[in-house]
DNA sequence: TAGATACATTCAAATATTTCAAACTAACAG
DNA sequence: CTGTTAGTTTGAAATATTTGAATGTATCTA
């Protein structure tokens, strides 16, 4: 991963709606609708969509049309990766 | 660590300059002087100044004063932290 | 004490982000 | 085909971030 991406994934991290997102969809084991999203967070549904779209152009999630709606996935290796240049890091 | 915390953390790594500056900071076995840091980098001192606060509000980094100058510490703990939530985030 | 050096702070300009209303597109239901 | 539902895109306002010039503060040196 290069330091453009290490960037764009730590943006995509650094607001508060956007951490909530990921941590509903850990607490469902990792996959939740846009709907569910929309639901729990107190915006409009337009804000939540520039918010998932952060999130997806990140890569942190992958997104899987159902019909009318979307499933989105946590990309656990793109997580992993961001993870493994952290510990780097560390030295 | 609450969200507020990952919230400015990830933030704070949300820069290129601030990764990089990370980055030579982990080079040098975990700590750089201030002038070290501006030299480095394409910005002016005051430019650099910000972004080294940005670090130490996001306790990234450690300032240790030695006479005129300043020394910077990798904070090993608060990154280990950080790394933690993340893993969290894996499930 | 006077001048120089290292770094911080303030202020302002440029740019980016967040948010919502309005309008748009795609898919389903009848 | 018409209407409805799910989500995106656009445009604009409010706010935050990045940057540098000018200035301030603290420490060292002569």
């Amino acid at each position: 991963m290069d330091n453009k991406k290490f960037e764009k994934i730590s943006r995509a991290l650094s607001d508060a709606s956007r951490i909530t997102i990921l941590q509903e969809i850990r607490k469902k084991q990792g996959c939740l609708y846009c709907a569910e999203i929309t639901d729990m967070l107190d915006l409009t549904q337009p804000s939540v969509s520039h918010h998932l779209k952060q999130l997806v152009d990140a890569d942190l999630l992958i997104p899987e049309k159902e019909g009318r709606n979307i499933k989105y996935l946590l990309n656990q290796e793109v997580l992993a990766d961001y993870i493994a240049c952290l510990n780097f890091l560390r030295g």
